[in-house]
RNA sequence: GUGGCCAUAGCUCAAUAGGCAGAGCAUCUGGUUGUGGCCCAGAAGGCUGUGGGUUCAAGCCCCACUGGCCACC
């Protein structure tokens, strides 16, 4: 259980197509795992994922575990039966909300202590906890209760590194079920030698697959690229490579290139629900005035449900009105979108043509004006803050 | 018919004592990376019902008109 097989290696770059086998099923590799926070795919069923071909699905632990507990999942038969998802699942620990839950949360050497957004009461979250709620919850692969920092803080990043590291080995040794793969998950921010420790103390632990987490959370994508050059070289070939939070078309096909087997990202989900609509020419705004009489479907030649039977004129018309059959079919396309680049992405790869998919891809996908996405994020933070 | 109140952005409403006419929603354009369908950034939009008057200056004061609401015949 839970080898991995590498099928091809792309010659002029680090890309490889592989199998992951676990005990739902096996995963061909790159693959792109759509995210179900609160064990549903916001606004998809189990039969919409299989129909688009979803063959992995992300979870949240802290989520879960404030609501319904991770008891009752566990009583219900796991995560599976739970929500009636019966290929491979993935959950995460709880670490991501130490950074967006950051004014709701109190860090010691032992674990976290959480202010529930939810009703406001306390919650401690232990490496040991954390593969408790995990193993309670049942996914396939479940992952070390990790610090997320703050990206560019050189200071942060040592200090929090020592604790994601000591809180790796912790999570290893409480571990019990042998039906589930712990990943662990290399941290440092955008600093080379952090990463490099880091990936290096983690390798040495020996874990079935290894997680590059603390990026695609504030610094730029040229920032987050050079960070996966030098901290990819130093996990082992032989087991699955995983960029948790990532993500955008452009950073999936530049990560698959460095070397990454697994992605997860809610950003086709979202982006859908606020009619942000994924095409192999860059993202059209469906609640955009200019769709208001096009008869054309979102992306011509595509094979999903939406684009075969719906115009983008009704598509705008759905999200004008608020009408929730909108979240639904764009939320539909999105994850075909990406399923359907992840199967050209392996394809390409098998092809031994990686290089030529990269940058053709690259030439007719329109990335989002970075200037103005920091600007707006920056923005954000501020006010989320006060 | 008489009296009173009201009229400001597409809508609902602000504007200290007469001193550069604003907000929310709607509209338009962007953004969202281990998710709160949340949210964030920007733009456009006004002869202040009409016509006169007072004043250096009027959304604000005065007169008439038009339209609406209320009360009383």
């Amino acid at each position: 259980m839970f080898d991995f097989t590498t099928i091809a290696r792309d010659l002029t770059t680090h890309a490889r197509a592989g199998e992951f086998t676990t005990p739902h099923g096996t995963l061909l590799t790159p693959v792109f795992a759509p995210v179900g926070t609160q064990s549903t795919v916001k606004t998809l069923t189990p039969r919409d994922l299989r129909e688009v071909g979803a063959s992995l699905v992300l979870s949240n632990t802290y989520h879960l575990y404030l609501r319904p507990g991770t008891e009752r999942i566990r009583n219900f038969g796991g995560l599976h039966a739970w929500m009636g998802w019966e290929r491979p699942m993935l959950t995460d620990s709880g670490g991501f909300q130490v950074f967006s839950l950051a004014q709701m949360r109190k860090l010691d050497a032992d674990g976290v202590t959480f202010r529930s957004h939810i009703d406001g009461s306390l919650h401690r979250f232990t490496p040991e906890s954390a593969v408790q709620s995990q193993e309670n919850i049942g996914a396939d692969i479940i992952m070390c209760l990790d610090e997320c920092a703050e990206p560019l803080d050189r200071r942060y990043n040592e200090e929090a590194l020592g604790r994601t590291h000591a809180w790796a080995a912790r999570c290893l040794n409480a571990k019990r079920r042998p039906d589930q793969a712990l990943f662990g998950i290399v941290q440092g921010g955008i600093f080379n030698d952090l990463r490099v420790h880091s990936a290096r103390t983690l390798s040495a632990m020996d874990f079935p697959g290894y997680a590059i987490g603390g990026l695609s959370v504030g610094e730029t994508k040229e920032q987050m690229y050079q960070t996966l050059d030098h901290t990819i070289p130093e996990l082992p070939p032989h087991r699955p490579r995983y960029l948790m939070g990532v993500g955008a078309p452009e950073d999936i096909v530049e990560g698959v290139a460095r070397g990454i087997d697994i992605f997860d990202c809610v950003l086709p989900t979202r982006v859908a629900r606020n009619g942000g609509l994924l095409t192999r020419q860059g993202r059209l705004n469906m609640r955009s005035a200019r769709y208001a009489e096009d008869p054309l479907p979102v992306e011509v030649g595509c094979d999903c449900y939406t684009c075969q039977n719906f115009s983008r004129a009704y598509l705008r018309h759905l999200f004008k009105a608020e009408e929730i059959l909108g979240l639904h079919l764009a939320t539909l396309h999105n994850i075909r979108f990406m399923m359907r680049l992840m199967s050209d992405i392996r394809a390409a790869i098998l092809a031994g043509a990686y290089d030529q998919f990269r940058s053709e891809f690259l030439a007719y996908y329109q990335v989002p004006d970075q200037a103005v996405r920091h600007a707006q994020l920056e923005s954000r933070k501020q006010k989320k803050q006060q």
